[in-house]
DNA sequence: TTGACAACATACCGAGTAGTATGTTCCCTT
DNA sequence: AAGGGAACATACTACTCGGTATGTTGTCAA
């Protein structure tokens, strides 16, 4: 399955010329999608993006479906290594609180594939033509559930730990990341400019995430302290 | 502009037997946007599920894009008239918590409508292709703008009555929509099936978005008893 | 009765596009 | 040096879909 890609990726030498090779594509890809959504993106699209041609995009990808889950696999990455860091912080709190702030920012970062991912996550309502993507497709939903499923352990121990009373944790964590994905409906990264304005928004996500689980966060706490570190660096 | 829709909307009679007429044509239109998005939904896709052909789609509607305009502004329409009632409150929680909660109920009870609200607002980023439509989506926008205002002014009011702090007013907002929207993009409603479930959605939205404000709610609150109530019935 | 018009249905055109089949170039192994 | 395969580019096909042009039916006013 995946040989193909290996192979490539072997070859490919990351300072490229012309930009071409395997993740290359996926970022051109990302890009497209982003900008006209999945359905309006030609294959052409992509390749122009790339400097490149149809038979190239081909090359390295049976379908359009298969690059879009491409996009969308590799988008998840992002976001793991994201979070991964911190998943083995010691106290509950600070553990969310910093995998809340990583996935905040990898979302502002990395745009155009959280909005594939976003994409992806409205297609499964709908019929994937073939069952060899339909299966891929499960494999995707299972990787995403996945990552839901640490936040939502992260979420438990904080609410255990600080004896919170929650509504539903099903909910409660849907909620968590919806406000932490929002940026990306509205946030559009100013070019030339430092990260500054990202870490503001993500600490001002963080906050009300964190207080919508119930958690009193004013000035001089621990937790509020910690964002403000990380909003400063 | 409006003078041809009027006119059908006059002849129509409610309770036609085949569901034809322009509100049909809307409603089958935003059930198959939602199915498939906007590009990948044909025009011969809404007039089959209407029973109907694509000359009596093209009879209401100029093209396919204002056909979606159309679906979007009705969307917007519903969301004003749930809340709307709510605009008056004199207490400013009260207010805010009324308001939020119709809004995550019409959510639910809407979803197709709803899921046309969220692609059109993918889609201005996009490049909608003619004049006319361009000055037409900037007037959807600007009605989304006004709804989202109620709301910023809404949360405005209650972080002055209760003295809160919060990160900044414009990311709490989104915020707050982003909690109550959350629901479209998982939640399938159950047929044949009571609002219990959603009025017991939305009531944990609600709960976990006003707490997202620096809103202290523990039980036997009055906001809580509030939630509790619009939960009930 | 008869036009005139609304409310559709049918037939058709042209543009765009996913996917394929086939060429071409270059490198790497033997 | 030679042959083979990877990494593309080019040319082409089959098909879908937005939009239009035209036909058909019912209704209502004069």
């Amino acid at each position: 399955m995946g040989a193909a890609h290996t192979q490539v990726m072997e070859k490919a030498d990351a300072g490229a010329p012309a930009a071409r090779g395997a993740p290359e594509i996926l970022q051109a890809a990302a890009h497209c999608f982003k900008e006209n959504g999945f359905a309006a993106t030609s294959i052409d699209d992509v390749a122009r993006a790339l400097g490149a041609t149809k038979g190239m995009v081909y090359h390295h990808h049976r379908s359009k479906t298969d690059l879009f889950f491409a996009v969308y696999r590799r988008g998840m990455e992002l976001n793991e290594a994201a979070i991964s860091p911190y998943l083995q912080e010691p106290d509950a709190l600070t553990r969310l609180a910093r995998m809340g702030f990583a996935h905040a920012m990898v979302l502002m970062a990395e745009q155009p594939f959280q909005r594939v991912l976003a994409q992806g996550v409205a297609m499964h309502q709908t019929g994937s033509t073939t069952a060899a993507q339909r299966e891929t497709l499960l494999e995707l939903i299972e990787i995403r559930k996945h990552y839901e499923r640490m936040f939502r352990e992260a979420i438990e121990a904080v609410v255990i730990a600080h004896h919170l009373t929650i509504g539903s944790i099903s909910v409660a964590t849907k909620s968590f990341l919806a406000v932490l994905n929002s940026s990306v409906f509205w946030y559009s990264p100013q070019p030339d400019e430092s990260t500054a304005e990202q870490r503001s928004i993500a600490a001002d996500q963080l906050l009300y995430a964190l207080r919508g689980l119930g958690l009193t966060i004013s000035a001089g706490d621990p937790i509020q302290k910690l964002i403000e570190q990380e909003k400063m660096s």
